[in-house]
DNA sequence: CCAATAGTTTGATCTCGATCAAGGTAAGAA
DNA sequence: TTCTTACCTTGATCGAGATCAAACTATTGG
């Protein structure tokens, strides 16, 4: 049989979409797939607006359509580390529990693509390439954390700061379709805070390894937000290795 | 409809009855699931040896059974970091995934309850109940991971320590059946080389630390890898937080 | 028995990133 | 405009954990 992709270039504009790109084509696509599109909903928070708190009962899932949000843990005297990056497309909530062991926050202005979740759970009881397409993506969660293990482990702070760098530059370029190369120039989506929550540094040890990197020629600062990266190579060079980071699948 | 368990104190022993465990009940398995008997085979794995390279393509994928195995990755200048640790019960391999990211190792001899890759898969995919097992067991080590990241970014040596032995304890405690609580007494399954790697700390380091605890009173070693632990509350309160490790499902 | 090997412990010193402290910058409100 | 607030940068100092070094313990094999 000949497979065709049911979703070309905007299948990362919302969850739906999202959830069924790569797990059906236009060809073999169980009916029940389609009931998606009338389930959904959008919804949009505001920067630093808690969308869910750790603990909490949880009564709606789906994906980031724009904007950035977190997933964070904190310990009872408040250090707090990120154990995840939401980007536009990647999937919000856990099918299957009824509570998120952290907090999702919206970084900046986040909009998702919403189900409610006993209904979309019955959808995917119902349909097993659902099932295979949300056992796919939790894999790739797991990739990427455990890359990002690595990095909390064993980089030093100037190999974080590269890393997440180029992760950021990835998913930036993946988004507006543009190739990765040399003169990429992409804008950060946190502050120094959230960059260091997510790399167990503090602000200050963020802020002066950025400040180092310009210094070193690596990156260009227009301001503290717009980066410019002269030489891709040689920020991959400063991540301290030259994997995908897990987040491309 | 009255569910009844398939199985019950045995569960743990063999890889097919780890996933059968929670995905179905004695009165509505699917006829499908009595053939994970016929394929399963046991493959025993010395201390040391590799049972899985990255980068390699897998044929095979089950449980442990026994022993302990580790997963690692490895920085090209030989920094590693171990990204998830396997006990018995545990499921090895990625289902629907050609290579893994990591090293698959064995930290002292292990049993494994393998199946044949493809032939697995064929059966996953006319299982939805097979399908959704795999899925939830995915979603609890993502979170293990990411109980993992709080402990490699924001931890301390001593609290990092702290937290290895509850979660040991606790496979250990809840692999003999007997229930958590003070005079606990368990074999540490890992060298300090590996809890160095696991932990993102040097071997010196972990010793300094298992020392430390030992002369505070909170442990007691009878030799370098048998613990004994008088007040298990004093121990959990070491780690720095009373999660449950994410381990715990 | 001794030698060799692998793992563990302890001490001395160094260093990277944390902490403490002070300014700088940009955006919105009065 | 000036005040306020949030965010970012830079400097000085400190300390937890790394590194370097040596000794100790247990096991295996000749």
């Amino acid at each position: 049989m000949k497979h065709a992709p049911l979703i070309a270039q905007d299948h990362l504009r919302c969850a739906d979409c999202a959830i069924r790109h790569k797990a059906v084509c236009a060809y073999c696509e169980p009916p029940e797939l389609a009931k998606l599109d009338a389930m959904k909903s959008y919804r949009t928070f505001q920067a630093g607006e808690t969308i869910v708190w750790a603990g909490e009962e949880v009564e709606v899932l789906g994906s980031v359509v724009s904007g950035v949000a977190t997933l964070s843990r904190t310990l009872p005297d408040g250090r707090r580390q990120m154990v995840g990056l939401l980007l536009p497309s990647d999937f919000v909530g856990r099918p299957g529990r009824r509570t998120a062991p952290y907090d999702v926050v919206a970084a900046n202005e986040v909009m998702i693509c919403q189900f409610i979740k006993p209904k979309f759970e019955r959808l995917v009881s119902a349909t097993p390439a659902l099932e295979r397409r949300l056992l796919d993506m939790t894999l790739d969660e797991l990739d990427a954390a455990r890359e990002w293990m690595l990095l909390l482990g064993r980089k030093t702070a100037r190999e974080k700061i590269a890393s997440l760098l180029v992760i950021i530059a990835r998913r930036d370029a993946a988004l507006n379709n543009t190739p990765i190369g040399d003169g990429l120039r992409f804008t950060l989506p946190l502050t120094r805070e959230a960059m260091s929550d997510y790399l167990g540094l503090t602000i200050e040890t963020v802020s002066r390894q950025i400040s180092a990197l310009k210094k070193a020629g690596i990156i260009i600062l227009e301001d503290s937000r717009h980066v410019h990266v002269p030489d891709f190579v040689a920020l991959l060079d400063e991540a301290g290795d030259d994997s995908d980071g897990g987040f491309i699948s």
